[in-house]
DNA sequence: CTACCAATCTGGCCCTACCAGATCAAGATT
DNA sequence: AATCTTGATCTGGTAGGGCCAGATTGGTAG
């Protein structure tokens, strides 16, 4: 779930991202050439034509034919997708970018949950129940079940009828992979999710739009601040590692 | 701001979508090799390769080294810069996904113009007075000012100081391009849309969080029943044409 | 029927080449 | 001196070939 290129077009991907960065460069301006990126990254420019058409896609650059390569937003004004896999390669968000995408998150799914209250099937109350069990199985065996976290969080999104809502809330969901998987290393905050869960569920089972509103709030500002504390713990511990991306 | 990708690339993305859809491939599905594809489509595989890092960045297909490529999702279900993809290759909604589309986008801009009201700094407001001005100006002259409806609208989701916020609702502006773009050929449509904006700007000025809730809800009802109006008014008289998806 | 193995297929990458429009600076014109 | 050509150069777009090593698969031997 987490993995979504080759490694070497998202390794050419970041190399680029590092690039605008190291240079600051800011919205139009122009990047070297493919051929310059090739050789200064080592690869060819096959690979450098493809690592670009994904962060053309992500509305990052323009390739103006015959002209260049332009910046059209700073990669951190892109889309939610260019989050993701920023977040995936292991660039760091900053405590802003964080505080925002918890805010985006319990917007999006505050609203998708109310209208899964109105709207949830019998088949969408099964397919979270079955959801449910899976979750407690592997919270018992010790599993890291970050992949079934998300999973839940949009079969209940799946459940308001909104198809655009679930893809909405899609990438919130993926940028914060990496901590979720630190979350899920811990026996008491597996316990702790999968009680959330149950109780998002019950909620919904019961239509009970108010209850399901707090649980959001309750659920994301609480898994974030454990997340929070986390990250530092591991900060501190060693320090010069690897920076982790993070809600 | 509509053409993101380059012709062949875009091109290569929609024909392998409309293989997908042809031959009803399903998740999990396998789709023809890369060779097989390029000479399928008449290109070369290196223009395939970059079409399927498109589509693999939007999680649609993915690829196994050495083994095949996969269908993620369905492309109606993948990511929302997939059904921008779609909207600007002419792929038409169906109604339900439509009003999926509504849904979210007064879900996401009344909760963003909401906090807009809260944390719009007098920049912000600096910034969307200067659009109301080229904004009306364009209106007089007849001018088609899509782009600038959506820079208006990115720019108060802007102001309320979540970036993450502006990147959710910028599929969510950009899936509608097509309709817009008929939307602003009338004369006096064009006047009832700088008149809502102006109202925008007044509400967010004031700080009035009660009054930009019903105007967003207001806003985007009444001109997605004109748009849709204009689409059916427009399938009418050519029946036969291009299709158009639209919000 | 099973276990094993080799031919084949597939994606990952690399390399070269050509095209035509964009760019830009040197040189010609006014 | 300012402006207008113009031609060399650079750039992205696309084609097409090639090699690698792991995955797949079908046939063969047991």
């Amino acid at each position: 779930m987490t993995q979504t290129l080759t490694s070497e077009t998202s390794d050419t991907v970041r190399k680029t991202l590092e690039y605008v960065r190291h240079h600051r460069l800011a919205k139009g301006d122009r990047l070297p050439s493919e051929r310059n990126l090739s050789d200064r990254f080592g690869v060819t420019r096959s690979s450098v034509r493809e690592a670009l058409a994904v962060l053309d896609s992500m509305r990052i650059t323009e390739r103006k034919a015959k002209s260049g390569i332009f910046l059209r937003t700073t990669p951190d004004d892109g889309g939610l997708d260019a989050l993701v896999l920023q977040a995936d390669l292991g660039v760091p968000f900053d405590a802003q970018l964080t505080r925002d995408a918890i805010e985006a998150r319990i917007i999006c799914e505050e609203q998708a949950f109310r209208l899964a209250c109105q709207r949830r099937t019998d088949a969408d109350l099964a397919k979270l129940s079955g959801l449910l069990d899976t979750y407690a199985v592997l919270a018992a065996n010790g599993r890291n079940m970050a992949d079934e976290d998300v999973e839940f969080h949009l079969a209940v999104a799946a459940a308001s009828q909104n198809r655009i809502l679930v893809r909405t809330i899609t990438p919130l969901m993926l940028m914060s992979t990496r901590g979720r998987r630190r979350y899920f290393a811990s026996a008491e905050l597996r316990q702790r999710s999968l009680d959330d869960h149950r109780a998002f569920f019950a909620a919904i089972e019961a239509r009970d739009e108010a209850l399901v509103t707090k649980l959001v709030h309750h659920h994301v500002h609480t898994a974030a601040a454990d997340i929070q504390a986390l990250n530092e713990a591991a900060a501190e511990a060693q320090d010069a590692g690897t920076p982790d991306p993070q809600t």
